[in-house]
DNA sequence: CTGTTAGCGCATTCAT
DNA sequence: ATGAATGCGCTAACAG
């Protein structure tokens, strides 16, 4: 027995001490470090007689390979990063967003058996934390959910070498995953057309980021094909900034009887504020969001919507990451198709 | 210059390959290795001309310390894993839970400058990964969130000592944090009686779990405390399981007038159960529910409820284990307040 | 205050 | 098929 090293009251200090070496195995297998570190690692080159051996010396000692120790040398960690640029408290809010990509991320990196690292970047400390970690080798590559424009931590990385997949900042290098806006938001103005609506304002999302922009570039195309006027208000994609953007709009425009909002967490806003206004919905006006998380379905009344495939997006970061990470060639744009989902607000 | 290692199509192989080494900052530098290290590590120790020039130098070659090599010497890597015991599915879906633990340690652990890896062990496979990877010494310490009494992961990490800490699985020799489970519920349930509520129903939680089990005890505290009859129908803290229950206890307590739901998720359920029976919450039936997440608020109608500090067990456990890696002490069962939180379903 | 030296635990040549 | 030797990049004793 190994004599237990303690602090003065008794405290353990440090993590681990007397975790068993390879050096340990060989030992009480009676072979070499090569051997040991052959079979731990699955080659076949090895008798049977000792790998056996080393499997129960291994197993007797509890041997479990120092993972520092084996990324020195070979320059893996079998771990991958997701960066979330927003704060904690933003990244797990009532948006369902951020929770739904990391569980798509998380399955599909559970599946390839590569462990997932979650960073968030909300301040100028935990990027510079982020990049120091990244670029530090701690991870095999990175992936970036729901970048916003102005965000230089992924071409630093790009820069670095270390391997990066986007969401939200095509055109720049690495592969990047993204869904139709343009498309989904046509098909939610159309709807709205099609039943009649004439004045179809909108609350736009941040305009700082691709979804932002594009969302409002598919309202105002479809608006624009139709012949209509836009009328917008932008929000920054919280329940808050719905509410405030909708009242917004309900003063400029008293006569408006149709909204696409950018968000179903701004759309739950703007459904507050109608009600304050004393509008009904959808008689006096209909209301489209986007996303399609669980709140759409607890609206009142339960929101029509453009569904995007947020957990897909994640997926498929994790794949294009985990291809990347063999060598293998990678679409450098993957967009995945988004639906409107009718239900009763429009 | 060191050879750039290129496979054969030209595709990069290896994450890594140009990094600056302490080594070549000290050479542009004209000092010893030791040196550098001391300037990049902040010891005080360093003449300012060749502070300086270490400064200049490493800025020049964009040099970052590489994580293995500094942990594989000082046994420490400054991050710290959260183990979500479920599957990425369960731990990001419609339930706040998880999420809001992980917002809660993430903030805090940001402030502290540790980093946090996300493990969720759905499965067999996973449990042995995230072994090996603490135990690998991937990171200075464990948090386990929502513990079932059967996992021995626990157990098994701190025999290997690693730093645990607990949520849901008191007296195990690593520090623990809940929640006041018994008192929420009584709470709760002396609320249903002081309504003159008569026959007051329970949807439990799982039993394998210390949630599932002090919640059905504290409803049975209360109501034998009132000379009451228990009615019990258990569920998995699912919505759909909620749904299940409540139907179950229809069937079996026509003339039940109330109802304490283990999770508000299952309240959701339960909720719909009354609706399809055609009980008008509050007036013919009673409904309260725990948790107090963000769906309780959009419940139709708006769910009673008890509040737990969700997050706050998240800050708990992270400040708790910054002070086990600090070999501070830690005391090993720390309880948070639970509140009943009225709304309109009871 | 600074440089020299010696490992940390492992994978991987290279011999055998 | 196996073992001996080497070095990954860094920190920490130890001298000076």
């Amino acid at each position: 027995m190994r004599r237990a090293v303690a602090g003065p009251g008794g405290t353990v200090r440090g993590p681990r001490q007397g975790r068993p070496t390879l050096e340990e195995v060989a030992e009480r297998a009676g072979v070499s470090r090569a051997t040991v570190s052959r079979v731990v690692n699955g080659q076949t080159t090895v008798a049977e007689e000792l790998r056996e051996a080393v499997e129960a010396a291994a197993a007797e000692l509890g041997y479990v390979p120092h993972a520092a120790a084996r990324s020195l040398v070979t320059h893996r960690t079998d771990s991958v990063a997701l960066i979330l640029p927003e704060s904690p408290n933003r990244v797990f809010s009532d948006d369902q967003f951020f929770p739904s990509v990391i569980r798509g991320v998380a399955s599909e990196l559970d599946a390839a058996g590569k462990l997932l690292v979650l960073l968030t970047t909300g301040s100028a400390e935990a990027r510079l934390r982020a990049e120091r970690y990244a670029v530090g080798g701690h991870v095999d590559g990175v992936m970036f959910a729901s970048l916003h424009d102005a965000d230089l931590l992924p071409e630093l990385m790009l820069r670095r070498g270390v391997p990066v997949v986007c969401n939200g900042l095509p055109h720049l290098a690495a592969p990047c995953i993204d869904v139709d806006h343009i498309g989904g938001v046509r098909a939610a103005i159309e709807h709205l057309i099609a039943q009649g609506r004439t004045r179809i304002a909108t609350v736009a999302g941040p305009q700082d980021m691709v979804a932002g922009r594009e969302r409002l570039d598919g309202y105002r195309q479809a608006l624009a094909a139709a012949d209509r006027r836009a009328i917008v208000a932008v929000g920054d994609f919280t329940a808050e900034s719905g509410q405030a953007a909708m009242r917004q709009l309900l003063a400029d425009e008293p006569g408006l009887d149709a909204v696409f909002v950018a968000s179903d967490l701004m759309a739950h806003g703007a459904l507050q504020a109608l009600r304050e206004a004393g509008r009904r919905v959808p008689e006096d006006v209909a209301v489209i969001g986007f996303d399609d998380i669980a709140l759409a379905l607890f609206c009142d009344p339960p929101l029509t919507t453009v569904r995007q495939p947020i957990a897909q997006i994640g997926r498929s970061m994790a794949r294009a990451m985990l291809r990347l990470l063999e060598g293998q060639e990678v679409e450098p744009l993957k967009v995945l198709p988004t639906e409107l989902v009718i239900r009763e607000s429009a």
